[in-house]
DNA sequence: TGTACATCAGTGAACGCGCGTTCACTGATGTAC
DNA sequence: TGTACATCAGTGAACGCGCGTTCACTGATGTAC
């Protein structure tokens, strides 16, 4: 069995981030140690012994939120699918369907807007980028006809951040014009 | 004649929004206040003589860009162009090929990000994106199609930020697509 | 034509506060002998 | 079965620094008389 001095090690850390994860958002990134560190239930120097500096704890937020992203489109990929088409079917769905909450979405990109500010995190949204766009340009649409929909419900998802709110109707029609387009 | 004590009192304030978009995209909203008054020629004092504080800098740049943003779009509305979705087209022309340098355009949207977040900032955002909605929604193009088309260019350009980067020429393909799409 | 005063567009030092980081210390738990 | 020591997951006070704001002051230009 393993050590369990105090808590426990990984809740500790979860708690963190997604104390942080709140924080940013409210806050951005300028928003303070102590606040991510009461709000998760410990002391700031609590926190400084799990992430060793404010940006390692933003690094760490970026991973887990591009990690939990794609986990919920490859959960959303039908298993009665199997065509060109099935990845970003589930991209359009999970993205657009996303976007319906407004507020949520505004702030989830609030999240994501502060993030993308931080010089080392860069580098990791790069990679995770290249990565998707590997991976739906291997999904057997045509090139433009792919870029096309992903931009559409990129976009359908980005609207928020000028203050833009799209009805849940809008959303749902354009989720399934979307759709539609890539059976071809 | 009027009074020219000192500098040209405009010449001053333009120097000051974009040394601030300058500063802005490159360090964030929390970017200093000596930064910008630097960057211009004045003294941090000098600066605080045209705009009372922080967010009141801060507040003028956005309305700047939302004005160039508008300006440009209603620039490019093509003159011998008088059929539906005219001013869709013209969306997405400025704002797909506003996209084309891929560093430029993620250094604006950063710019935006960041802007997005200050709390004074969403009324503004929220006025001038209601009203390109309607202005759009009035181009006599059908809804779903006008959603679309303009989710589609807000994507292309909005890509950037999570580290994307469409070469010119996906994004010149994407853009003649989608102006084809609007004759219908 | 002088001269006293007002205004404009700043300067630059000082203040105060928030925040990231450091660090000495602590109590609970595990381990060697 | 004790007991001395190590480790883990923290605590909380203190330090230092950057930055927004305030404020007294300045020099060039305009205006009243």
């Amino acid at each position: 069995m393993s050590r369990v001095a105090g808590r426990d090690r990984e809740a500790t850390r979860r708690a963190l981030l997604d104390a942080a994860a709140r924080v940013v958002r409210e806050r951005g990134v300028s928003g303070s140690l102590d606040d991510v560190a009461r709000r998760a239930g410990v002391s700031k120097g609590g926190l400084l012994y799990h992430f060793a500096g404010k940006g390692e704890l933003l690094q760490a937020l970026v991973v887990d939120r591009l990690e939990r992203f794609r986990a919920a489109v490859l959960a959303d990929v039908a298993v009665d699918d199997d065509g060109p088409g099935r990845l970003v079917r589930a991209y359009v769905r999970v993205t657009i369907d996303g976007a319906k909450d407004a507020a949520a979405a505004r702030e989830e990109l609030a999240l994501i807007a502060h993030l993308s500010t931080i010089e080392a995190v860069g580098d990791l949204a790069r990679e995770d980028s290249r990565r998707w766009r590997e991976e739906l340009r291997d999904d057997g649409l045509p090139e433009g006809l792919c870029n096309l929909v992903v931009a559409a419900a990129d976009g359908a998802s980005a609207q928020p951040i000028w203050g833009d709110e799209p009805s849940a109707d809008e959303l749902a029609a354009l989720r399934d014009r979307l759709v539609e387009m890539t059976y071809v």
